[in-house]
DNA sequence: TTTCGCGTTGTGAGCACTAACGTTACTCGT
DNA sequence: ACGAGTAACGTTAGTGCTCACAACGCGAAA
């Protein structure tokens, strides 16, 4: 018979109400210590009958830990987060636990923010992929007052988490390599490349080396570039800066705008690489816009296997990530972690990748000449 | 400087620190009551001397509000979904509040779960897409311990909370009359019409009537169906029950397998509406499998814009549903019963948009008829 | 019988914080 | 001059729960 008032019960009226202490009553319905069938029995009736439900808070507030685990993303919307969210919680709900999410909005200021709200309300552990991978003191705070974090996508370096990404350089060389295979030679890359709009593009390139622990390393976009570079490099050609464009925004919007800018230049590419959905969703609207068809006009890789790229064209060729088990991954990490283990941090590297669709051509000036 | 050790300062070392009593320090800190401009002063000093952090869970307790919203959806990874969230979490941030977010998976046991919960984490408030609009059970367990619930997309009618809902049967029957306007007679449809696979599909159809509160009606992709039959009725011609798909399980595969079906049945349709962005996936992926054109080929509306509708074939005429909107409408109201309004239930019905574009052709047998 | 140990239960403290209330000092109006 | 009002602060109790500890009974081992 669930309780009608609007106060719900509390183990001390369930107590009450079956006869014994409130430290029994706790012990049979929180299942730790010793309690015997008799009183088990009578506990559980009583707490049926008064619709006993658990303060958690309570419980949290005395055993420091409140079973919940926050995640900072960049924007839930986006479908690579969507998705990696969807496996952090699938782990979480499988342990108990809940997820707090937040949005950073690919603002330090909110991630700081956002992490001090999670702090404050006292989460087991954190899940981040952080905006400001060169200021990381919110994060070291948390670790520092026990609260573990394990890192995905963007990683601070200099920070002692777990962390759990894809091997971007490897795998865009892969791709891009398709395309030089195909016989492209101007290819066109699309990327957001932030932080950092003063940061000479034109000299990362030219000393462009995976070894170096450049900052601007640890985004993804700007590893993508990297193995954009590698290729190029070991085809033995020299890449062209006028085809590397950045996005100065981060929207569709003003992807597709870079990308008309490039496909209607002189000396346009033949080929396009997208580092990553907004930038593909960006390249496409162009693409459509200019009446281009896939891939007889344009080859096309795209960073991000998104729903529509198997149906679109002949199917678009897309690096794929295991999202879902990013988030899993994490998760399950971060758990680990929270569950005790003080060992060394470790450092997963998942595999992306290649869907081979139609979107790459043999380059008609290759064919020609 | 911030605290080194691994537990952070409670507000009785900062009062000591600041050699005032733990109430003082808490009404410096928490802003309530009164004080003086010089213990203030002293107070704050300490707290950031000691990097003091307030402990939500110990005020929650007390005061028995979290300053979180716990929020319930089929799945975060469906860009309706994603979208409505991030409203939400746009409303929440503003406030202060946290959100913690569950998937049920559509299956009404998880949802119970998940609710169960929130509601032992205390939350404030409730924001459901329910799975089980039959057996609102455990939501009305959740408005009883004064936890006010907020419905959106899926209601359950006979329980007293607030709604965020579209006009799906105006907007479906607006899209599918501008394909009979076009021409088209054999229109065919994929829903997933959960739940309840005993329901009787051509019973339904026939005695389709908009005022009668059936309990399948209180489901979208059913009040999409009766859109669709109502317009055919308004045309004066009666819907083929052959022409409406129900999609077994809600996957974009299942999706893709009905339309092959659909669209290589003897007198296939000229024309597809799909009711929501699975069955417009899957729709595409068998369009594009048999190498139909859109809308030389077969004409099509969609329900739910997504991304890729602007640039596949000559753009994908879609119904466009605020889904932004729809997650900030739910949080503001949830704000408001949990600020304390106890007026009567509010039911907000949200403007849905039909969003043209080239994926309509006049039906080929009308030009040749 | 004594001693030990174990299972079982109750008692009391305390987690970090806020709300209610009491006390003090001070101001103001008449 | 005196009561009322108010600002400022402290004391205390209480939020719902867990944990350490003590106490007790009972059977087995010494």
């Amino acid at each position: 018979m669930a309780q009608r008032s609007s106060k719900s019960a509390t183990i001390i009226e369930v107590a009450r109400q079956a006869g014994v202490s409130p430290a029994t009553a706790g012990r049979v319905l929180g299942d730790y210590g010793y309690s015997s069938p008799e009183v088990q029995e009578k506990v559980r009736a009583a707490a049926a009958a008064l619709g006993y439900r658990p303060n958690r808070l309570a419980k949290g507030l005395i055993t420091g830990k409140t079973q919940t685990i926050g995640v900072v993303v960049g924007d839930i919307e986006s479908p690579f987060y969507a998705s990696v969210l969807r496996g952090i919680a699938d782990v979480a709900r499988g342990s108990g636990f809940g997820v707090i999410v937040t949005n950073s909005d690919e603002s330090a200021e909110r991630e700081r923010e956002a992490v001090q709200l999670l702090l404050e309300k006292q989460v087991d552990g954190l899940i981040v992929s952080s905006t400001c991978v060169g200021d990381p003191g919110h994060l070291q705070a948390a670790i520092s007052s026990n609260c573990p974090v394990v890192q995905f996508d963007r990683v601070a370096t200099d920070l002692e988490t777990d962390t759990v990404v894809i091997d971007n350089v490897a795998i865009t060389r892969a791709g891009v390599t398709k395309l030089i295979e195909a016989g492209h030679r101007r290819i066109g890359i699309l990327a957001e490349l932030a932080p950092g709009k003063d940061k000479d593009l034109a000299g990362f390139v030219a000393q462009a080396d995976p070894s170096d622990p450049d900052l601007y390393k640890h985004y993804p976009s700007w590893q993508r570039l990297l193995g954009y570079v590698e290729a190029y490099r070991q085809a033995g050609i020299e890449p062209d800066i006028e085809l590397i464009r950045r996005v100065p925004t981060y929207a569709s919007a003003a992807a597709r705008k870079e990308a008309l800018d490039l496909l209607t230049m002189r000396d346009a590419p033949t080929a396009l690489f997208t580092a990553d959905g907004l930038m593909s969703t960006g390249a496409l609207q162009a693409i459509s816009a200019l009446k281009l068809a896939i891939p007889a006009d344009v080859s096309l890789i795209c960073f991000d296997d998104l729903d529509w790229m198997q149906f679109v064209a002949h199917g678009i060729t897309a690096i794929s990530q295991p999202t879902h088990l990013i988030g899993t991954s994490a998760a399950e990490l971060l758990l680990q972690r929270i569950g005790g283990n003080a060992s060394a941090s470790q450092h997963r590297v998942l595999a992306a990748h290649l869907v081979e669709r139609g979107s790459i051509a043999v380059c008609p000036e290759e064919v020609s000449g």
